[in-house]
DNA sequence: GCTCCATGGCCTTTCCATGAACCAAAATAG
DNA sequence: CTATTTTGGTTCATGGAAAGGCCATGGAGC
């Protein structure tokens, strides 16, 4: 048997994909926030997991900060403790949601560079 | 090792996740947020998936709302279109993040209830 | 002190989010 | 108007995220 196995493509496209500083300092913000909410309230890692409906091991991971896993498990764990993303609680939220709709309707559909030379080799 | 892998439950194990009201619009907020500043700079879907090393199809879900795409994606584009998280910018997150790690330090390594009824009954 | 349980870590299996390629429709620039 | 690009909607294969075990540790409560 022979194997075509990439005789071109050589590297075997291992994806680790590679994060901003900001975009990490963001998320261990948020998963030490969460960590110390749950704290506060002193409820146990299990007992929030359930509710969040997750495991205790993605709950873990959201407290220590891995920006892998999903932003809706981080995002119930977060109303569940009592960690409010946006500085907006849940009655201002539904506000800031129109009002966003309502400013994406005015601005254009799709966007396009200028097709004129751009001149940046300069 | 050999586990007994489930003879007895049947169910296909469909994990049909649910989501609360407030991660659903939270994250409709954060997609639409993304969605109109980026039209507002005149970025093209294509140009800030590249930058943000994830593929278009993912940026739509992500301005969709879609509550399922892991976080560190989100993250990375937030800050690319310039999205704020926790209105905190690039400076102000390490000095948040060393007040979280010390809040977190003098809190308890782990919780547990009493086990005396605790007459919370009024 | 002692006991017990919350926590963290590791491992395996499952299955779904992601990327890629495609097309059709819409929108913009000229 | 036409040409060109963006965008939204598919489908499909697969790498890795999540679940759910088990075990060791030590910190909290007694």
């Amino acid at each position: 048997m022979v194997y075509m196995q990439n005789i071109f493509n050589t590297m075997p496209k291992s994806i680790t994909r590679t994060y901003s500083r900001y975009s990490r300092d963001a998320m261990a913000l948020l998963g030490g926030l969460i960590r110390a909410a749950r704290k506060e309230r002193r409820l146990a890692a299990q007992e929030v997991a359930e509710r969040a409906g997750i495991s205790r091991g993605l709950l873990q991971r959201i407290e220590k900060g891995d920006l892998k896993c999903e932003i809706g498990a981080v995002f119930e764990v977060a109303a569940i403790v009592g960690v409010k993303l946006f500085d907006a609680d849940e009655t201002t939220l539904p506000r800031h949601l129109s009002q966003t709709r309502d400013k994406l309707a005015l601005l254009p559909k799709s966007v396009r560079k200028k097709s004129r030379p751009v001149h940046d080799d300069f």
